[in-house]
DNA sequence: AAGGGTGCTTTGCATCTGTG
DNA sequence: CACAGATGCAAAGCACCCTT
């Protein structure tokens, strides 16, 4: 980049070379791997280095739902058009780009792009990318659910809200009253790996410690999603805390969501519906 | 040497707010 | 109401340090 900054090209640049070599000893190894199946077939390819750049955004202008698969194969995402392209809020899903935007795009990723790819390859990588969103949404959507559940069984509204605490603002996950002083607040956490535990305690016990000192009479709750069981225990004794008021577990199943809720609900005195 | 603890970057999603 | 921008969060992966 021109102020001095790199941009993800020299990013690539730092390990190009490595890479290709990596590459060969993969296909190598590949190769070696499965001697007995291996067939060739025929198979369409798509020849970038037969097109110019212009064709590219040709391509992306007439098809815009192509550009992920372009953009992953070049390992290029929205971050960095945005950063080194000055292009923003660009949906690599399906963009709506103007010409210009196109251009510029097709023209920073080009010399990116391998000399060919095969089309199942190209949507593989869709695929794959396709796949890690719709992953990361449906665990959104675990949050929303433990939220309306606490709606739905207790006698409060709950919602997302901002709160001040010592001069900054922070986030509850799902909160009572939705404005004015909090009465009781709930961090829901999903901890996926067993490294990752200490860090997310760690967030929740200073979340508490912010609500309590804005809101010293308000209740705070926690409903962790922990895939390992036995260890349970583990993160009750990580937040045994003076401001941390109920502790509870849901995996994604309905009723575990249910019984969590049912059970914090108790522990914050929030009656029932 | 192996593994835990910690900090950082990147990806992507959701939500709130201001604007047209 | 739709869209953009800003902000916060979860998760994967890497690097480094320290203990066992």
């Amino acid at each position: 980049m021109a102020n001095g900054y790199e941009s993800h090209a020299d990013y690539i640049g730092w390990v190009k070379d490595d890479a290709d070599s990596r590459q060969e000893v993969i296909e190598d190894a590949l190769r070696k791997a499965f001697p007995n199946f291996i067939e060739k077939r025929e198979v369409e390819v798509i020849v970038f280095s037969s097109m110019s750049a212009f064709d590219l955004a040709e391509a992306v202008i007439d098809h815009p739902l192509i550009l992920k698969a372009l953009l992953g194969a070049c390992n290029i995402a929205a971050r960095a058009i945005e950063r080194d392209l000055s292009i923003r809020n660009v949906d690599t899903y399906s963009p709506r780009l103007t010409d210009d935007q196109a251009k510029v795009i097709a023209g920073y990723i080009k010399p990116f792009l391998p000399s060919y790819l095969e089309i199942p390859a190209l949507s593989q990588i869709d695929r794959l990318a396709f796949i890690d969103k719709e992953i990361r949404k449906e665990k959104g959507r675990w949050e929303k659910r433990i939220l309306e559940s606490m709606t739905r069984f207790g006698r409060l509204q709950f919602s997302k809200r901002m709160f001040v605490a010592e001069g900054e603002e922070f986030e509850l996950d799902a909160a009572s009253p939705q404005s004015g002083d909090i009465k009781d607040g709930i961090d829901i956490k999903r901890i996926e790996a067993r490294r990752d535990i200490h860090k997310r305690c760690d967030e929740i016990v200073n979340k508490a410690a912010k609500v309590k000192s804005a809101f010293p009479a308000s209740k705070f709750g926690v409903v962790v999603y922990y895939p390992f069981i036995e260890e349970h225990i583990n993160v009750q004794n990580r937040l045994r805390s003076g401001n941390i008021d109920g502790v509870v577990f849901a995996s994604g199943a309905k009723e575990s969501i249910e019984n969590a809720v049912g059970m914090l609900l108790s522990a914050l005195g929030v009656p029932r519906k």
